[in-house]
DNA sequence: GTCTATAATCAGATAGAC
DNA sequence: GTCTATCTGATTATAGAC
């Protein structure tokens, strides 16, 4: 209870990210300043380096979190044994996911150019990773005759692309709420990939 | 042929915009400085300023001719009376059209953050025009029976999403030429629209 | 049309007081 | 842990010489 005047390590860290996330989401990397980081969260610029190093790094830091946490909640997930189902299940998953955190899918996707090359390295490694999953689902689904697809990496990019492209324009308040666009798009998956039944 | 020393107005300008595109793309808009675009073209800073007012204006240029040209280029097109082939036309013009203007295309869906309100506003309503452009054809397409599509605008959407994540990742030196490349996202779109013919 | 020089401002990051 | 003050260098844009 009792805290010395001043210090508030225990939130202002995760607030600094929170605010660095949404304000590079507005406005990207390169146009925001440490001082208007330090404006958002109601300290000093100078306060900020006691909780990152320099701002590349807490760019790299939100990239990398989000990526791990995809992967995470990814394998966490309780998968079907029917592989339509499965691929339904991606598409819920990665949709949900995805729209839930839109500044950080926005940063993920538009600021790679702005990481160092060995940071960028990692990321490229992580958004790889998860891609695969999908392609594995894709390429289980063709060997049980559930689907038809004559590039299985190829259609993994499509499918993810049009999958992400939603966090574009999707508003939680728009005409469309979450059940009905997840029921849309599983069936356009499932066309995409040519599965036996839609 | 006599030019007087030091002037090269016909080029220069043309020059300054390829320059300005391509370091935007690369490194983003608010990253690139005057300077940086001053050496690349081969000028001092200073001399920028004889082709356009300001660092914004540049950027909603370079924006707003891309847009301006696609739709341009759309109008171009001799369309087949097919409703299926149609869409065909669709997905290669918009493949070819976006893989060879990838620079553009990239700031085109970067930049649109780093422009003032009114200029946004502009790009906007250039790039819901070339949305309805295609849509008109999926409902045409639907009329017709040739496809079947739940809701026309998300499909719409999805579809472009689709398409325009190619630039992301194509290489025309990589493993697909374009006609093949073509030649799937055809199947890919069809299937997607529920086509009768794929 | 391009140059050099400069104005006015802002950037990231650090030092030391409290 | 946060503040103020500051360092060093870069920023956009302009002025005037050539």
């Amino acid at each position: 209870m009792a805290r010395t005047a001043g210090s508030h390590s225990q939130t202002t860290g995760p607030r600094v990210r929170a605010q660095a996330e949404a304000l590079f989401a507005k406005h990207g990397y390169a146009a925001v300043s440490m001082r208007q980081i330090a404006a958002a969260v109601g300290v000093q610029a100078g306060a900020l380096y006691n909780y990152i190093p320099d701002k590349q790094t807490l760019l790299f830091s939100l990239l990398h979190d989000h990526m791990a946490d995809l992967l995470v909640a990814w394998d966490g997930q309780d998968l079907s044994n029917d592989p339509l189902i499965v691929l339904d299940q991606f598409t819920q998953f990665h949709l949900e996911y995805h729209l839930n955190r839109k500044d950080a899918v926005f940063i993920a996707y538009m600021e790679l150019r702005n990481l160092t090359t060995d940071n960028f390295a990692i990321i490229e490694t992580l958004r790889r990773q998860y891609e695969d999953h999908l392609e594995r689902l894709i390429i289980a689904a063709q060997e049980a005759g559930a689907v038809t697809v004559a590039d299985t990496r190829i259609v993994t990019l499509a499918v993810i692309g049009m999958l992400t492209e939603v966090t574009t324009w999707y508003r939680p308040d728009g005409r469309l709420d979450m059940a009905v666009l997840c029921g849309m798009y599983k069936t356009l998956v499932r066309r995409t990939l040519g599965a036996t039944q839609v």
